[in-house]
DNA sequence: ATTGCATTTGCAACGCGTTGCAAAAATCTG
DNA sequence: CAGATTTTTGCAACGCGTTGCAAATGCAAT
């Protein structure tokens, strides 16, 4: 049977409201009653129904966390530090796998029915009209890993996909590679475009570089990998990918020395995310850090933020990211 | 402003209850009036809170989703495994990391505040008493992944791990290898035991191989590599090793590999999981494949058999793994 | 029409807590 | 000690749905 307010409150001698006080911070009771009222508890086992008390209170702190990226490694880290730092201010992850799902709707329906608190949407690759139905539900929600934009409509966190790209492209040229390639992930996804985007119009700010463009069609090893093959079988004549996700790079570089190829000796890899594997002795990819633990945080930062204040004007806040130099590029002249 | 039963009533010229029922299966309604009513909850956009009901059904449709393994790669199949499956059966993932948590008491009170219908423990290494210490507090729980035993005190889904380390160690002396190794998890875990045992048992059973032991202290890539540095900076003499799980098998190989020792050529490994990576081109792990996915189903289904009947007696169920041979064992003789 | 039966409907109470309000108790003034 | 304040308390209503029950309705058969 479970417990509830009433059995303490008869246990305790006191009113039911009395109860309630004693388990809601700043409200008005003696030490006395308050002592009488957790010695029940306690003896009782008693602990308050977070959802009932949602209902007069209309704060479950449930957080919807929403993502279709289940393959891709990084995302354990990310799932990890969303939990930890959702946990830390006492707030419950509800997890949703979006992974087959296209129409936004549906899954708003499905928060609104557990009335989330707000929903953190994690993806580089869901349109962005998965993280607008939320707003327009009148779900406050955060997009973390989307597109950093000037006018943003829902608050955005992420990284410079144009500067990233740049810079991916500026170290590969400050390296002596000459053609450059660039094998994104799934075309359609706007980091993809960004970083494609970026990377191109550095490389036309340098005479002599020349530029390709592959598209793998998720962000995994094996895409990575196909999509560098049919590049290899096409007669790829490139010095230097940028991959626009470390998973794809490896996939890439398996295909590559499959082939004969050496990296770095022949053709160099540069990647982006930096994921925990990248590090690994025997992996050592050199690629671009993303700062996932920043991002997450004001992520986290941000939807609290908005649970105080739901109305607070859409935010765009993007964290500069960084070369981390491995073993998959020659070394500078 | 949220839209409820009662606006829906309003509109639709109806009772409460009316609305109501239409929304709950099986209950009983005219044609007529269920047609007002969902006119008039598709124009106000209602739909029903199921945190509301779930006062008077008792039931959330909530599944506690408890680990505390968020850095081993395979939990991120896993998890999507998990929330998928759940969210197959209408079923709703509430994800807690339990990474730096000890006390089972504390974890309890979380989900129970928030009425969780019942609680997957997703670990093989988090101490039994936590699955336990659910039952007792009356919450349905399975652990997954954990010690199938024949008088279980919680549902218990998982593998024969003294079958697994019998079955690596046979595999092993198949191939000729005479002077074996273990190199386990945390010590503490009962997996990690388990699977020592049947290795060292079924060596035992063959005169004239010998046997050594190393744990890590975590099942990490970081853990595997340093185990295996102290195993060759103390002069190993092992020929091949049965590590308690793929990403030791990988942070081991590199360490070899390091060392100038050619894996299979001097020395073979084999893992246990079967992890997306071991199949990687240039990864090729020779390793007990564990059926995730039969494990994950079964467990879903335990935890909803048990939300029909939550006095159902607990249930022990193990699955048969099997050796899928790659790259990092030599060939039979 | 009337009777008899099966459906459908609304009322009212309930699930578990919270909270505005007024009464009661405790504390402070002079 | 009376009177004015402040604090604490309980009552009752509310949040959003569900459900047992009795009244109302629909329908078929007489």
């Amino acid at each position: 049977m479970t417990v509830t307010l009433k059995h303490v409150a008869e246990r305790a001698g006191v009113s039911r409201s009395a109860v309630s006080r004693c388990f809601t911070e700043g409200a008005s009771i003696s030490a006395r009653t308050r002592a009488k009222v957790e010695r029940a508890a306690a003896e009782l086992g008693y602990s308050p129904n977070f959802l009932a008390r949602s209902l007069t209170t209309r704060s479950t702190r449930l957080i919807g966390l929403v993502s279709n990226n289940f393959r891709n490694p990084v995302f354990l880290q990310i799932f990890d530090l969303f939990t930890r730092g959702l946990q830390d201010r006492g707030l419950r992850p509800l997890l949703v796998n979006l992974s087959d799902e296209t129409d936004p709707a549906r899954s708003v329906q499905m928060l609104r029915q557990y009335s989330v608190d707000g929903v953190i949407v994690a993806s580089s690759t869901l349109p962005s009209g998965f993280a607008r139905a939320f707003r327009e539900a009148g779900v406050p929600v955060v997009h973390a890993f989307g597109r950093p934009d000037g006018t943003p409509d829902v608050h955005v966190v992420g990284i410079d996909n144009i500067a990233c790209g740049r810079m991916a492209a500026q170290t590969l040229i400050g390296r002596g590679y000459a053609r450059l390639g660039f094998l994104g992930g799934p075309e359609a996804a706007s980091t993809t475009q960004d970083r494609m985007a970026g990377f191109l119009a550095e490389a036309a700010l340098h005479p002599g570089t020349g530029t390709s463009i592959r598209f793998a069609d998720a962000y995994s090893f094996d895409a990575g990998r196909a999509a560098m093959q049919t590049e290899l079988a096409a007669g790829s004549k490139t010095e230097a990918w940028f991959c626009g996700d470390d998973v794809l790079s490896l996939g890439a570089i398996s295909a590559l020395r499959d082939a004969g190829q050496s990296v770095p000796g022949d053709v160099g890899v540069i990647g982006l995310n930096d994921m925990e594997m990248a590090g690994w002795a025997g992996v050592e990819l050199t690629t671009i850090h993303q700062p996932f633990a920043e991002i997450i945080a004001a992520s986290i930062d941000l939807i609290a933020a908005m649970l105080d204040d739901p109305a607070r004007p859409p935010d765009s806040r993007s964290f500069p990211c960084r070369v981390v130099d491995r073993g998959t590029l020659r070394a500078p002249a």
